[in-house]
DNA sequence: GCCTTGAAGTTACCG
DNA sequence: ACCGGTAACTTCAAGGCG
């Protein structure tokens, strides 16, 4: 027997003479890449039983004998905080557990079934504390290694591991990239070969071309591949594009996508990502999607975002145009230097974005390779799921529900005009503290009919929803777990060195509990959430209305002038005693934990509400919700905003901002503007057909299809507006890869409905007007007057 | 038949 | 595929006017 300490990279199971193997893989001290398996755990689910305990288990036995029932055992478990006699039903085989699942919901006085749709290796980890992305300590033997297994050593685990902590180890990131020969248009799998792979690893970027045939160009990948046997695959857009399409090709050309450490291909998986098994598949494109600082999530963009690869300082081309570089003998190096800075790029993004992957995946308990793919509701489910077995709560079942609509939070109309010297308050954890202050959670909620003594409950205001004081709901626990340790973290982070590896991994680490703590009152309104009840979200947001409204009002008792709110913030003119005597009274009187969050030397709000800009005291500008900082707005509109809000909040001179609108317009007339920045990009978000309105971006969707790309939901589409095409701007509205001269362009659409708009939104408070931006030029208006 | 107006459809933001 | 609140665009049909 020997002792064993591994970092888990990826968990599965196996069915060996058919009984269930969970498969821990990952690396030990010494670097050595392992598989720990386990045969000791067994599937189960639980019955909540309606009627007689008794004959529902004698009713389960003949139920399931056909399903490989290998025990029924009676447990106290509770459900909704209610204790409940349940009945533990453990199987044979995870795969039957669907089928004995349908059998033992119609045995007679079975109420629920519960816990039956956990996969195996989740319900090995949860029901052990084992958590993805974290090392273990196990007792082990060392088994022969089968031949198809391709780590350093394979272990039976003898006892169960247990989870210990401590910084991950150094892991193997392979980055790759394929671009594919698209002649035809989009590149079909079925039809059209892959050309080239590139791949970056540690020790740089390789490139591989199908010079030779597509056949030796997946060999050599593969074996590159397997030299450098990653731990951690690397790809964008990789679960939707790059592997499906590998694996056709490979499969055209007789090969095999042997990738798993257990000599298998990639799989399709949960949350639409392909597990690689004994490694971490990542698509960084489902990381990105949650970038709300870029717009386009194009990988060029996203490295440059991120600081990582300028775009101007790699090989950027059309992709639709990807056969002719290939085609071209003398292009070929170009397309190899594009395919390669994608290599790198992707790389780099994975490189940055692990740390905080690696967090995630370990508070939240999903395994690496799924914790982008997972939504934020399945990541909240997930962590409360875990929580739940902590607690012996039983986890409801997932079910269809129709949405029910409820009221949320309060938004202040802003006081418009420049203001000077302006504190932004905002309270700590609004939600989470709101939840857990008044306990609301689905196990503490007393429906209308129940009758209990009004000093056993909270009531929520204006909603009326009753949750009890004791005891201690779900999301109560939850939530004052996730602040501790977040609060524990942020503390030890205090005693570190900001530049130690320590102190960067609680740094990641904090904010993958913050992110789980912030998305727990969405969640709970949330109609597929198994922890969801509208009234719970709906008391929440009643009470955060309350408190708001109160804060203001104590505020505005002082004399703290309040300019403006949005859900849990406050804006005042900052005034410092004031302020202070407002954040004790909050502590104090409310109960709740207010702070000074930013302050601005100018702010400036027109009538809108969730849009206005603000000069920081460090001399940032700050622009929130105006077009500057949307996506689907033309560049041109956004960087004449951009400019006016700086003219206006550093100078104060809105007529100098409105001359620089005058001369951009000029500049645009006269074709000086180029193309890319005309483009208005939009999200198709609904199927081509299932539009009522045939809007810009819709039609413009339409003439790409016409053309033969394909066009599916979720994807950006980029549009012109040009002249030709009739009396509607969607019937004028060209996809921009069609736009080729600046003379196509509908100039006037751009001044009028692009930026005028963007520039007024703000130089209409100091009395500009439309006139005053798109009136001839001043030099053209007095050589008029001059010359006639 | 043309123009105005407001509702509906649509997207992306804020917190 | 976490929530509701909000602004703002384009389309589209109804209504007014002549």
């Amino acid at each position: 027997m020997e002792e064993l300490e591994f970092w888990l990279l990826d968990a599965s199971y196996d069915i060996i003479d058919g009984l269930p193997e969970v498969q821990l893989w990952g690396v030990d001290k010494s670097g050595r890449r392992v598989l720990v398996v386990d045969r000791s755990f067994r599937p189960y689910f639980y019955v909540v039983p309606s009627g007689d305990l008794e004959s529902v288990m004698r009713g389960l036995s003949s139920a399931l004998a056909a399903y490989g029932l290998l025990s029924l055992e009676p447990v106290q478990k509770k459900y909704y905080g209610k204790p409940v006699n349940s009945i533990k039903v453990v199987l044979r085989n995870p795969r039957s557990v669907p089928e004995a699942r349908e059998a033992a919901a119609k045995v007679r006085g079975v109420g629920e079934v519960l816990e039956a749709d956990i996969r195996f290796y989740m319900r090995y980890m949860v029901d052990n504390d084992i958590r993805p992305s974290a090392w273990h300590y196990v007792k082990v033997k060392e088994l022969p290694k089968p031949a198809n297994l391709h780590v350093d050593a394979v272990y039976m685990a003898v006892e169960r591991p247990v989870y210990v902590g401590g910084p991950p180890p150094s892991l193997r990131l392979y980055a790759f990239d394929i671009e594919c020969y698209n002649r035809y248009g989009e590149p079909l799998p079925e039809r059209d070969p892959v050309i080239m792979i590139s791949r970056a690893t540690k020790e740089g970027v390789e490139t591989f071309t199908a010079d030779s045939g597509e056949a030796s160009l997946i060999k050599e990948f593969l074996e590159d591949f397997w030299s450098v046997d990653p731990d951690v695959v690397l790809g964008y857009n990789s679960n939707r594009f790059d592997i499906p399409y590998l694996l056709k090709r490979a499969h055209e050309n007789g090969l095999k996508l042997k990738l798993g450490r257990n000599s298998g291909e990639p799989a399709q998986s949960v949350y639409g990502h392909f597990s690689v098994v004994g490694r971490a598949n990542i698509d960084l494109y489902d990381y990105a999607s949650e970038l709300v600082g870029v717009k386009l999530k194009t990988l060029d963009a996203v490295a440059e975002y991120l600081g990582l690869v300028k775009r101007s300082e790699r090989v950027l081309l059309d992709a639709s145009r990807v056969y002719e570089y290939w085609d071209k003998p003398e292009l070929r190096k170009t397309l190899a230097q594009y395919s390669a800075d994608d290599a790198r790029s992707t790389y780099l993004i994975g490189e940055t974005v692990l740390p905080f992957a690696i967090q995630l995946s370990e508070v939240v308990g999903l395994p690496l390779d799924q914790i982008f793919a997972a939504s934020v509701g399945n990541r909240v489910e997930w962590f409360l799921m875990r929580q739940a077995f902590k607690h012996g709560e039983l986890v409801p079942n997932s079910r269809e529900r129709k949405e029910e609509t409820y009221k949320g939070a309060i938004v202040l109309t802003p006081k418009p005009g420049i203001h000077r010297n302006v504190a932004v308050l905002d309270f700590s954890s609004m939600y989470p503290n709101i939840m857990i202050k008044y306990n609301i959670s689905p196990d503490t909620y007393v429906p209308p009919g129940e009758e209990v003594p009004d000093e056993e409950v909270y009531v929520a205001p204006e909603v009326g929803h009753r949750f009890r004081r004791q005891p201690p709901g779900f999301y109560r626990k939850v939530l004052e777990e996730l602040l501790r340790v977040r609060r524990e973290i942020v503390r030890k982070m205090k005693e570190l060195p900001p530049d130690s590896e320590e102190y960067r991994i609680l740094e990641e680490r904090q904010k993958a509990v913050k992110v789980v703590t912030n998305a727990v009152y969405g969640y709970s309104g949330w109609a597929p959430a198994r922890w969801y009840m509208r009234e719970v979200a709906e008391a929440t947001t009643a009470w955060g209305r309350v408190l708001i409204k109160e804060t203001i009002k104590f505020a505005q008792q002082i004399g703290l002038n309040v300019i403006y709110g949005d859900t849990d913030s406050i804006f005042v003119y900052y005034d410092p005693d004031r302020v202070q005597k407002l954040i004790e009274y909050v502590e104090q009187n409310l109960g709740f934990e207010i702070k000074v969050d930013k302050v601005y030397t100018k702010v400036f709000f027109t009538e809108a509400k969730k849009r206005y800009c603000g000069l920081l005291a460090d001399g940032r500008v700050d622009i929130v919700g105006l077009e500057a900082v949307r996506g689907d707005w033309a560049e041109i509109s956004k960087d004449i905003q951009e400019k006016v809000v700086e003219i206006v909040l550093r100078d104060e001179d809105p007529w100098k901002a409105a001359e620089y609108v005058r001369s951009t317009i000029a500049d645009l007339y006269s074709g000086r503007i180029p193309l890319e920045k005309l483009i208005i990009w939009k999200t198709l978000a609904k199927e081509l057909d299932e539009y009522e309105v045939d809007a810009p971006h819709v039609q413009a969707a339409k003439l790409l299809a016409k053309m033969g790309y394909r066009i599916y939901k979720g994807m950006k589409i980029g549009y012109i507006v040009t002249k030709e095409g009739g009396g509607r701007v969607s019937e004028r509205a060209k996809p921009y890869v069609l736009v080729r001269s600046p003379q196509e362009v509908d100039a006037e659409y751009y001044v009028k409905h692009q930026i005028v708009p963007a520039a007024l939104r703000i130089l209409e408070y100091f009395g500009i007007r439309e006139e005053h931006i798109t009136s001839t030029r001043r030099q053209a208006t007095l050589f008029d007057f001059f010359g006639t």
